[in-house]
DNA sequence: GAACTTTTGCCGGTTACCGGAGGAACGCGC
DNA sequence: GCGCGTTCCTCCGGTAACCGGCAAAAGTTC
């Protein structure tokens, strides 16, 4: 296996991948490498059936080239996202389009043989032929050593410390997998779908949901620190926070007074108190005032809510702006439902950074919203799927030296690695 | 210029720059080509004078193999460290070894022409011949564009915001030349000398001197952030801060409570309010306190200098928990003038982080003082300069193809691109 | 429809890498 | 000190891969 030709295999496909349409030409520019090699890297990905011809270009004044597309319908690849209480299921091509998702209701301290158990028989409902699967990728709420797809210590997770994901997935499926932390595939995600955030190579993504996260990208690369658990900021020591206790079991955690629970509880407390008649006449209907409820609230008008959202804006604000300052990215991101519902939270965020970061460090960073909807998670998981099948050493495998013209069998070359 | 050629010629001098007295054998299972290839890039980096035999190794039973070595003599590169009131000057050897160092008093406001012209001035009288100048390596205690070599912004260095520091050296001494913010290279001087350091693929090193800064390395690489100022961390906000007042003109500042400046107000007030005779009687002996002066009482028993810096401890390791959770590093190096004073510090920031971190970030964290001495920025400059010079695009310009079997003019190719 | 432009396949030339063969250097045992 | 086995190292032929010229095919423009 020369590693020259998997090289210039790699660098073709991924240009094809980023520049739908791409034509020939083009690639022998961007990638940087004769003509002949290009055009036989072209020919290989056809006959593999990665690649193929989608129309032609416009002309220049001679033969319009064709142009190349991904054939992202050759393969599937799955994406798994855990959540709490709420897992999601999803199908997606080989350019990380969701093609199908499903959302199921599970209790994350059943433990993960009932979880993935469950998973595996929603995937097998979808895609009766497993198969058929490329690869898989599985977003955990929690710390994972990425290289071994092992959960590490997991606060919310009770039963899944050690427990081997990756290795279950890949043995089921004959797939490859690979596990990772929720909220990093949330800044992956970010990164392969918006191209504000890819250009921005240094990328913080704060997730405000039920916890609060962050991904970090530096130089285009996830930061996952040195036990997987970077951008847990959850329970770090938030600003104005007295006697609050988290659910980790210390006081002053920034989750325990701006994440979606803490909303929610101070919510009630206003519907209770007669602070906000509309949570109150929300409380009656329902018996209970969710995180939802507040934003709801909020964007109805409601003062009370208005007022509880931009607080919590202000704390995550004051808690970003010293990694802000330590980290200078060049953009943050918000999501999550919290921040999703609406600008009363990322107004306060932006205020708070502005006015406490260093000034250099804000003076071209931009704190936007997230692009990604509801199935962020899912987008996420199964990029970081596409991203692996199509690196370098990956491929070299799947389109071996001097491969048959015809159709290189792909549903058994993962086999011999289930996840490297 | 063939990549391939470069790519093995970098990754063969590489490996002898790492292990001194490596053999032919050794290096054909380390670097992963053939034979033949090893020998003829060896034989290339011989006839360029950069690798030289350094007697034969161990026999293991038949012919004993040669041992290569750097010709580390066989140039010279340049480390300037610009400091507030103090410029550090040294000459290193293509190892990164010092060999010669000079320190000069200055006063960074007199501005970049008065300063570097100083700098330049010194490194003439040392090296006569400036020709024989590789590189240069210069450190600035202010953020930095890389890519441009440009202070920006930088807010202690009146008068350089975008002072072009790199040109006028690579001009000066027809050299490449890069600059970096000082606490980069501190990080860097510290991964690349201590292999523990190397070890640990994220680190962060904190650097507590009259200020306080931090340089990040994220999975081996620096991780200069979006505008060059990442690990400035001098001015978040600090715990229990209230009403202090920072040089920068904000209030809260860690610097403005924990830095070197803050020690020493502090000392000064103890020994004038009796709370410290030892402080008292070195205020009487030289009209002043420095941070110098609290670490050296501390260390002769001195109960509120002890105090004075187990505080400054642990506000720092109060900021510093929350960047432990966040960027989950697998050692921390604490650095400056104040750590290195002793222990005092250092326990104070081990506690507070221990305390207050994500527990899963600090299984496995280690929080060591620096292993540099004095020379640490310096040190840093250097190694910077070695790293860029030998990088594989940089290399193939020396060694072109085909070069004649003498030494390559070595003293000019620099000239046609001063630091790419 | 003709001239021109551009794409694209083909092919020889060149470069670089690999590993076998044999000479050279070294340790060991007698 | 001398042969023998072992290992290092160099030379050299074979092979893989890349480059770019050439010409045919496929468009565009006039």
């Amino acid at each position: 296996m020369p590693a020259e030709r998997s090289e210039s295999l790699a660098a073709v496909l991924d240009a094809i991948r980023g520049h739908q349409g791409i034509t020939q030409p083009m690639l022998i520019q961007r990638v940087g490498w004769g003509r002949s090699v290009i055009a036989a890297r072209i020919t290989e990905l056809e006959s593999a059936g990665l690649v193929v011809t989608a129309g032609v270009g416009p002309s220049t004044g001679g033969r319009a080239p064709r142009q190349l597309r991904l054939r992202a319908e050759a393969g599937v690849v799955v994406g798994i996202g855990i959540g709490a209480t709420r897992m999601a299921i999803g199908i997606a091509n080989l350019a990380g389009q969701l093609i199908h998702r499903a959302e199921e209701r599970i209790d994350v301290a059943d433990g993960p043989d009932a979880v993935l158990g469950h998973a595996e028989a929603v995937v097998d409902r979808i895609l009766p032929d497993r198969r058929a699967v490329w690869g898989i990728g599985v977003g955990v709420p929690g710390p994972v050593e990425f290289a071994t797809g092992l959960p590490v210590a997991p606060p919310i997770m009770p039963g899944w410390d050690g427990y081997p994901v990756r290795d279950r997935f890949a043995r089921h499926y004959d797939a490859p997998t690979w596990v990772d932390n929720e909220v990093n595939l949330l800044a992956l995600g970010e990164v392969r779908t918006n191209p504000a955030a890819a250009a921005a190579r240094d990328l913080v993504f704060v997730k405000i949901g039920t916890g609060i996260g962050a991904g970090l990208i530096s130089g285009g690369r996830l930061h996952r620190g040195h036990n997987g658990c970077a951008g847990d900021i959850g329970h770090v020591v938030a600003a104005e926070t007295e006697g609050v206790i988290c659910r980790c079991g210390n006081s002053g955690c920034l989750e325990a007074v701006a994440g979606g629970a803490a909303i929610a509880r101070e919510g009630r407390w206003l519907a209770e108190t007669g602070g906000s008649p509309l949570m109150a006449e929300m409380l009656a209907a329902t018996g209970a005032i969710r995180a939802a409820d507040v934003t709801n609230a909020a964007y109805r008008g409601d003062p009370g809510a208005r007022a509880l959202l931009a607080r919590a804006g202000r704390l995550v604000g004051a808690t970003l702006a010293t990694l802000v300052s330590f980290y200078n990215p060049g953009l943050v991101v918000v999501g999550g439902e919290v921040a999703r519902a609406g600008d009363y939270v990322l107004a306060a965020i932006r205020e708070s950074v502005y006015r406490r970061s260093l000034p250099l460090a804000t003076r071209t960073l931009r704190i936007e919203p997230s692009t990604l909807g509801e199935a962020a998670g899912l987008t996420g998981a199964v990029h970081l799927v596409v991203d692996e099948l199509f690196a370098p050493a990956r491929l070299a495998r799947w389109l071996p030296y001097s491969s048959p013209a015809g159709q290189p069998d792909l549903a058994t070359v993962e086999a011999d690695d289930p996840a490297a």
